[in-house]
Order: structure tokens, then C-alpha cells, then sequence
DNA sequence: GCGCTAATTATACCT
DNA sequence: ACAGGTATAATTAGCGCG
């Protein structure tokens, strides 16, 4: 009986069944039905770009002679497309497998009258979405039929799909199961390894609440197919963790497979896989590692479930049960202490439960914008995201989408840097552009199909030269940069006039926020994909010119500023900051808008404001009494806590208070602190982040070195991993040849003058050396002038 | 070989 | 595996030096 359905895209993926290939659309039904439908319908595709004047009925035979009986070509046919704007004629090759692609593309592209060979390296489950405008995360009207469950799928009904899904407008996103898990190992020598140490406790919490499994001594048999059943039973439709992709589920799959338990978890009952973008996927249910979304929290520098809990205010830092990571394995062997690490534990899957309820919304918006799977979305870099987000574009537009080409690194001039007038400032006006680069690229119609090469002629009216390079762009056709920007931006204004009717308490309003969200990091993105030599859709002279237009822009903005008598302090590719003239400003915005034609917003004032000589830093006292730091070591994660906290308070004495002495005095008592070891050992550990494998360093760096300590003592490290170390006392003179992890270290060996003179003394000085302050008085304790006086003079 | 400076390497920030 | 621009520390190379 065909009938209507109404579906939440949660999770697609493709199967051949009997050889015939099936989308399968995972989803919710809009009364909360957990079901499958089925597409036999669609076949996987690819276009044939051939030289010019070639014969394609030849080569249309061509291809045919290719084809293997086991492996059917169902058609080629000539379709008119667009490649790099340009109008052209191509093949279009249709398969009946998925498999069958690569092996045609290959034989293909041998073919001597074929230029290029386009689009074979689309996921199936990704075409199917695109050709047919689906969306993950987003509903769909779909007419069906219902199939019986022949494979017994878990879901409430398997369904055949009679017609192409539908988009259907509704913002709800419908009520889902999510189960949050973390595993805890046994790890008495090190970081553990799965042939060697058990899984000691699965945490798990959902809607249901919280529930530990735990090993029967060391052995985790039972609790792997307590897990599974768990899921099977609770029947997540999404399943979170924190670093699962990379650790929970390998030691998982490898514990498993030593005891041959089956993790049949999947809602058709198949194990869990590696997928693209390095994550894990379980078919029907969407998988997430929130620490791919930590990893863009550039404010959380030390990545720790419990910093980003904190952070997201899911769970204060100071509530955690914390213990020390190295003494699991203790609290495990130690009856009386097993409570205090089933709390530990529990605490983890409840902190990455409640991270999940943050971040998901913003997650599963940025997967309905991007059209990559919500299980994917936050584990694909930001180039990837923008990709098939343009991939769409292109496909609306007819335009083939460019092949991934590996390119040499090409760099360009990029944005404009002004050398800031050092010391203090009273009210200052910070103004900067809006998303100055998406404009800039949508008003000069920038885009690798609207380009016009050096040789290619081009009246000057109907072309856009750019300042600088001189490389020139069609004012029409609009540019796909352009077309898929406006959109972008169109969208994000729309968002916001829906959620003007809204109250703010209204559970769609914050759907739409997070939409607004999504848009506007996409938007963002724009321009550093444009410039990125892994884009499809890259050509360099589209970046140099957007670059170039923008340090034009701002050019033209400091000049009026001077022109109208408002004096520039310093000014960031889109930004500048100038005295505040109240009168000025309001006719200097004006001013700017008119005749550059892009918007200029007053962000900021600041009463009192900071510059060193350095670019990129600066601190400023707001209106409302807060102060803002500016690239400062301060918030660099580089730098032990206790030199920023200095740095912080520096800074804020003498910005609130205009007090040297007090400053001073300030930092003396912390020299005298650390000298006297009265200091917390943790406020001295300095973190850096492991780039690259060791061997590959060419220097001896002090995280290098203290890399090389952990590991040998059993820790394992990656690529990314920040090692924390501290400086001890010894006989070298270098500085990497007396670092100890911060784990192994303890505060009678550290060397106290490395931390006063090399920490703390430099990032006060950073500061105070503006304020007529030196060195040796702060070490030795000289009186000083006052700022009142250091300004009279 | 020594002592110095310049260059290189590495990291993390800003827009 | 989104861009370039910038600051800074520490290590290392290179230079003069009979």
C-alpha cells in the first residue's frame, strides 16, 4: 500500500543487494518512528570531458567497447554542462554498480581523446544526496511502501521508496535517543595497550540515566557484550564519546576481537567501521567524537573532557571528581577506593552527555547547511565542509566539479598589518569590516569561472581589475564564489527575521540560532578554502586578488580616518582602531560605507587601551569595565600559568588602576613566592603541542625532549597531543636538556630563576618596561617612579 | 676551539 | 588537510679570530 511519510535524515549508506545497488535513508518519522527506507532507483554516475572537436558519437562507442558484461555501463549519454563557466559538452556514464566507477574511470581516462575524466570520486550515498536536493538532518516527504523486515533491521519499519525524496520545510528536530559512553582501562604500566590490559569500566549515560559496566576483575568479556546489548537494548540514534574515534572504539574493537565478541551494534546489526575523515561510523545511528568539535575551541588550550565541560559550563572544573590518570589502575586493585573511580567514571559520560547537548544542535545545523552526514560533519576539516557545500552549488548551477589535484604550496601577499603607536591610549574606537572577504569576492564577482587569464581579451568595462596583481574578473555571469556566498548570506539574514518572531525561549528559536551559527562559519570560511591549494575549486589568482582588494579597502579606510582628523592607532587586515570622536565616527562610518560600498561596524570602545610595539597584541578596559587581551603570552597556551596570571594582573593594574608601583610591588611578591618555592607546581608546567613525529624534529625542543621521557616510561603520544614539562635545575646550559614531564617532577628540583627571570620577568617586562620600569629593579627591588610620574615627564 | 651573532626552527597567536 | 602575517624563544649554523 504506497503511503506518505514524513523523515529526519539521520544517517545514509548504500548496499547492493542481489546487484542491484539500494540507498538506504536512515531516520524519524514525525511520529517518532525509527525507520529505513529504501531507494532501488538511483545509479551511480560519472561525466567523460573530451578534447576538443571529438567526434562524440565515436566516442560514445568508445566507451561502450569498454564495457565488461560482469560490470554493465546502463547509458552515455552528451549533456550540455559548464567547466570553469565555460560552456561544454560532456559524457555522462551511467553504471549499475558503485564499484564499477573506479574501474571505468580508469579505463577511460586512458582513451586518448578524453581530456578529463570528472566527478568519479563522489560517494554514491553522496550524489543520491545531492542530485536529489536530500539533506541530513532535515526532513523529507517521501511516498513509500512498506517492506517486510526480512533481515530483522532494527528499526520500526523498512520501507521502499516509490519516488525521490522530497525536501520538506519544518525546523523541529525530532526527540533523539543519544547515549554517551566512556571506557576506563587498566593502565599499571603506562598507557594501556588492548593485548595487554582490559577494559576496567564502561560508562553509559542517556535519557535513562547513568550506568557503569564493570570488568569482573580483569576480565572485560562480559561487560563487551553487556555494551552491546546495551545498544541494542537503550537503541541510541546517536552515540557520543570524547575521543572515542580515536581511542574508545580501536581499544573496543580490539578487546572484542580478543575474545571474539561480535560488536553487532549497527542498527542492521553490523559491527562498527572506519569511515572517512578518520571516524568511526555504526550504520543507521550517528557516531560522534565531540573532540573533533574541542579541537575548533580555540579558547580551551589544553583539550581534557573536563576543560571543555567546564568551559561549556556542562560541569565545573571545581565539582569533578578528578583522579590522577596514572592511578586507575590503583584505584581498580583497590577495593575501598572503586567507589571513588566508578564517580570518576560516571562523571566522564555524564560530562560528555552533557557537551553533546551543546554542541549537537550547532553540529546537526552545520550538517544540514554542508550536506555532510551528522556523523561525519564535525570529524571533516573546515575544506571539506565549504566543499560540499560548493559541490551543491556547482550542481544547482550545472558547473562540474573540478577534480582534487595535489598542487605545490603557492603562497600570496594576504592581509594588511599596521604597526601599532605603543603605550596607552584613552578611548578608542574599534571598527571593523563585516565578513570583509566574502563581500569582497561577491562585489568584485571573484571565481575561478568568471577569471579572465592575461592573454584572454576583456573590455575594461566588463571586467573587475584588482588592485596590485591586476588580475581580472567577468562582472557577469556572477561568480559561483559569489552566487553560493549570497546565498550564505541571504540565508543567515532570513534566520534572523524568523527568530525576531520568536521568543528566545521558544526551543525553535535556538534551532535557529544554531543555524545562524552554522551560516556564519561557512561564510567565514569562504576565503580561506578559495586560498587553499587542497580545493577543488582553487585558483590561485582568486585568493591573491580577494587578498589584494582587501588591503586596497583598507588602505582607502585609514586614509579617510586621517582625512576626517580621527588619528589611526593601529589596524588588522579588516580592522582599525582610532581616538574616539563620537561626531567623527558616526560621519566616518558613513563616509566609508558610501564610497567603498562595504559595511564598517563601531565593535568597540575601549577607555583605556594597551600597545607594546608588536603587532597583534593589545589589551583594552571596555565601557563596562572589563579588559580584553590581545594576543598576549597571557593567552598563549605556551606560556606556565603562573607568567600569564602575572602578565593578566600587570596588565590589569595598570590599565584600571594606572598604578606602576602597585604592579611592581605585585611582581616582586611573586618573585619572592616562586624563590621561596611557596607555588603551586602545576602553575609552572608549560605545555606545547607535539606537530610532528620526533624523529622528524630537526632541533631539541624542551616537548621533544619531555616526549621522549613519556615514552619511554610507557606513555603513549601522538601527533597533536600537547606534553606538558617543566624546567629543572641542572649542569646544561640548554634548556631542552633539563626538562622533565611534569608528571615525574617535583617542586625541589625545579629551577626557580628559569621560572622568575625567563617566565614571569619577561611577560611583566613585556608590560612594564613601557612604564620606565627595568629588569634588575624588578629583581633586586629598586623604588620606582610612579606612572604619574613616568607621564609628567 | 671560543664567543659572539645571525639564521633557522618551532609554536601559537590575530584577522 | 581553510588563508597569510606576526611575535617570540630556543637551538643551531656560521663567522672572525693568526
Amino acid at each position: 500500500m504506497p503511503q506518505k511519510l514524513l523523515l529526519w535524515l539521520l544517517d545514509v549508506n548504500y548496499d547492493v543487494e542481489g546487484r542491484i545497488p539500494v540507498i538506504k535513508l536512515w531516520g524519524i518519522t514525525d511520529n517518532e518512528r525509527r525507520v529505513l527506507v529504501k531507494d532501488y532507483s538511483f545509479r551511480p554516475y560519472f561525466y567523460v570531458l573530451p578534447k576538443e572537436y571529438v567526434d562524440m558519437k565515436k566516442a560514445v562507442k568508445d566507451i561502450k567497447l569498454l564495457e565488461d558484461p560482469s560490470e554493465p555501463i546502463l547509458s552515455v549519454e552528451e549533456v550540455d554542462k559548464k567547466f570553469f563557466g565555460k560552456p561544454v559538452k560532456a559524457l555522462k556514464v551511467t553504471c549499475l554498480l558503485p564499484e564499477s566507477v573506479p574501474t571505468y574511470r580508469e579505463k577511460i581516462a586512458k582513451l586518448d581523446w578524453v581530456e578529463e575524466v570528472l566527478e568519479a570520486d563522489i560517494r554514491f550515498y553522496m550524489r543520491y544526496m545531492i542530485d536529489n536536493g536530500v539533506n541530513p538532518c532535515d526532513w523529507h516527504e517521501l511516498e513509500v511502501e512498506e517492506e517486510k523486515n526480512v533481515n530483522n533491521i532494527k528499526v520500526d519499519a523498512v520501507y521502499k521508496a516509490l519516488a525521490r525524496p522530497r525536501p520538506y520545510p519544518k525546523d523541529e528536530v525530532p526527540n533523539l535517543r543519544i547515549l554517551a559512553f566512556d571506557i576506563e582501562c587498566y593502565n599499571k604500566a603506562g598507557s594501556p595497550v588492548p593485548h595487554r590490559d582490559p577494559i576496567i569500566m564502561i560508562s553509559l549515560t542517556s535519557s535513562e540515566g547513568n550506568k557503569i559496566l564493570l570488568a569482573e576483575d580483569h576480565d572485560d568479556s562480559k561487560i563487551l557484550k553487556e555494551f552491546v546489548d546495551y545498544i541494542q537494548t537503550y537503541d541510541p540514534d546517536i552515540i557520543v564519546g570524547y575521543n572515542s574515534n580515536h581511542f574508545d572504539w580501536p581499544y573496543i574493537q580490539a578487546r572484542a576481537k580478543l575474545h571474539g565478541v561480535k560488536l553487532k551494534i549497527s542498527r542492521d546489526f553490523a559491527e562498527p567501521h572506519q569511515s572517512v575523515y578518520g571516524h568511526v561510523s555504526v550504520v543507521g545511528r550517528a557516531n560522534i567524537d565531540l573532540y573533533d568539535y574541542a579541537e575548533e575551541l580555540m579558547e580551551v588550550k589544553i583539550k581534557t573532557l573536563e576543560n571543555v565541560a567546564d568551559y561549556l559550563g556542562v560541569m565545573p572544573k571545581d565539582k569533578r571528581t578528578l583522579i590522577d590518570y596514572l592511578e586507575i589502575a590503583e584505584y581498580w586493585d583497590n577495593p575501598s577506593k572503586h567507589a571513588i573511580l566508578k564517580k570518576y567514571a560516571e562523571e566522564d559520560a555524564v560530562s560528555t552527555y552533557g557537551v553533546a547537548m551543546e554542541v549537537l544542535p550547532f553540529a546537526m545545523q552545520l550538517s544540514r547547511l554542508t550536506g555532510v552526514p551528522l556523523d561525519q560533519v564535525l570529524a571533516a576539516s573546515v575544506g571539506f565542509r565549504v566543499e560540499w557545500y560548493l559541490m551543491r552549488v556547482a550542481y544547482s548551477e550545472g558547473e562540474l566539479v573540478p577534480n582534487r589535484v595535489e598542487r605545490k604550496y603557492e603562497p600570496y601577499r594576504g592581509g594588511l598589518v599596521l604597526k601599532p603607536k605603543e603605550g596607552l591610549h584613552e578611548n578608542i574606537a574599534v571598527l571593523d569590516f563585516s565578513a570583509m572577504y566574502p563581500h569582497l569576492m561577491m562585489k568584485y564577482n571573484i571565481g575561478f569561472d568568471t577569471y579572465v587569464p592575461p592573454e584572454e581579451p576583456c573590455k575594461p568595462d566588463e571586467c573587475h581589475v584588482a588592485p596590485e596583481v591586476g588580475h581580472r574578473f567577468k562582472k557577469n555571469p556572477p561568480s559561483l564564489y559569489r552566487k553560493a556566498i549570497e546565498k550564505l548570506l541571504e540565508l543567515r539574514r532570513a534566520i534572523r527575521e524568523s527568530m525576531k518572531k520568536l521568543d528566545s525561549k521558544d526551543p525553535c528559536y535556538t534551532i535557529l540560532d544554531n543555524r545562524q551559527k552554522a551560516v556564519k562559519t561557512m561564510t567565514n570560511a569562504m576565503y580561506g578554502y578559495l586560498g587553499w591549494t587542497g580545493a577543488r575549486f582553487y585558483l590561485k589568482p582568486c585568493a591573491e586578488a580577494t587578498a589584494a582588494y582587501g588591503r586596497h579597502t583598507i588602505m582607502a579606510t585609514i586614509k579617510m580616518a586621517k582625512d576626517m582628523g580621527l588619528q589611526v592607532i593601529y589596524g588588522d587586515t579588516d580592522s582599525i582602531f582610532v581616538k574616539y570622536d563620537q561626531s567623527k565616527i558616526k560621519a566616518f562610518i558613513e563616509r566609508v560605507e558610501r564610497e567603498l560600498g562595504l559595511e564598517i561596524k563601531l565593535e568597540k570602545v575601549y577607555k583605556v587601551c594597551f600597545f607594546t610595539e608588536a603587532a597583534k597584541k593589545y589589551s583594552g578596559l571596555t565601557l563596562d569595565g572589563r579588559i580584553d587581551l590581545v594576543g598576549f603570552e597571557a593567552v598563549r597556551g605556551d606560556w606556565c600559568e603562573l607568567a600569564q596570571e602575572v602578565q593578566s594582573k600587570v596588565i590589569e593594574i595598570i590599565l584600571s588602576k594606572k598604578d606602576v608601583q602597585a604592579a611592581v610591588n605585585y611582581v616582586r611578591d611573586i618573585i619572592n613566592m616562586i624563590r621561596a618555592g611557596k607555588v603551586d607546581m602545576k602553575k609552572l608546567v608549560i605545555w606545547k603541542t607535539l606537530s610532528k613525529s620526533l624523529d622528524e624534529y630537526e632541533v631539541e625542543a624542551a616537548h621533544v625532549q619531555a616526549a621522549k621521557q613519556l615514552l619511554a616510561a610507557g606513555f603513549k603520544l601522538e601527533i597533536g597531543d600537547k606534553v606538558g614539562f617543566v624546567v629543572v635545575q641542572g649542569p646544561s646550559e640548554k634548556v631542552s636538556e633539563r626538562v622533565k614531564p611534569y608528571v615525574f617532577a617535583t617542586m625541589n628540583e625545579i629551577d626557580k630563576e628559569y621560572y622568575v627571570k625567563k617566565q614571569v620577568v619577561a611577560l611583566a617586562m613585556r608590560i612594564l618596561k613601557y612604564f620606565g620600569v627595568n629588569e634588575e629593579s624588578l629583581l633586586s627591588g629598586i623604588k620606582q617612579a610612579s606612572l604619574f610620574d613616568f607621564l609628567r615627564k
